[in-house]
DNA sequence: GATAATACCGACTAATTTGGTAGGTATTTA
DNA sequence: TAAATACCTACCAAATTAGTCGGTATTATC
């Protein structure tokens, strides 16, 4: 039950791209060595980023990558989920319906981890990449 | 970022020690076929809810677990740490300090997670085995 | 006292995920 | 044309999860 380091990679990642806003494509070489991170492992939380339209890409030389929006219009959520994928405290809601009944014997249960879900959500929205800068 | 079967079949055990609370000692075996779980595994899940002085234990023929307290004075939450290890929802936060410094650069996100993981040991706690039953 | 039922213990396995490496292709600016 | 970049595929090691198997220690009951 823990957030692993492609969340903690990807945020600071996305904290960089927040600060230079404005200066044009930044690339992964200059992401991975001002954040220690292995670049190759770097592309691939960007092609996630890129594909929940996070970040956008320039390709060829001076290339690299920008932020889809302004930082305070991407909220911490939306890049935990790209990352990490749905986020769900336990597999029965994981199909995002919002009902307490379920299959399980111990529907009771369920109650639980709906709430603890909304508000991690609820935390989560709560805070943006500017939040970070 | 899920909370595993471990704490949904310790769960589903533990309201069935609540349940039967009362009448004497209730082994693995009857657990284990009453909620469908391998036996074994369940025998390691109660090893650590022992350890976490959640259930006591009684040897030989017509023993088994009793609960170690009313199922009022068990919160979900001593139950999710005693199967899942202590709750951490990032590295940062594993040694229990409530300081949000941290030795990262980026340290405005340890009070994400800070508050986050606030958040969700208030809701585990809020919620005992007797809601569950 | 023997037996059966139980807790308890350690080794092994398969599948999945994480974090990482290596090498290549496509695109584009200079 | 060349260099820098995104982008793609395959592989690898370590950890974790869920589970199996076989055994030992203890104890109530016959």
């Amino acid at each position: 039950m823990m957030f692993t380091t492609k969340t903690e990679y990807g945020l600071r990642a996305m904290a960089v791209l927040a600060r230079v806003k404005g200066e044009g494509p930044i690339s992964l070489a200059q992401i991975a060595k001002k954040e220690h991170i292995s670049q190759p492992y770097l592309e691939r939380l960007f092609a996630r980023l890129k594909a929940d339209d996070l970040v956008k890409s320039a390709k060829g030389v001076s290339g690299g990558y920008l932020l889809a929006r302004k930082p305070k219009k991407i909220s911490i959520f939306e890049i935990v989920e790209a990352l990490e994928g749905p986020l769900a405290v336990f597999y029965c809601l994981l199909d995002e319906n919002t009902k307490v009944t379920c299959s399980h014997r111990e529907c009771l249960t369920k109650k639980v981890w709906h709430e603890l879900q909304k508000n991690i959500i609820h935390t989560l929205r709560k805070f943006t990449l500017a939040d970070l800068i």
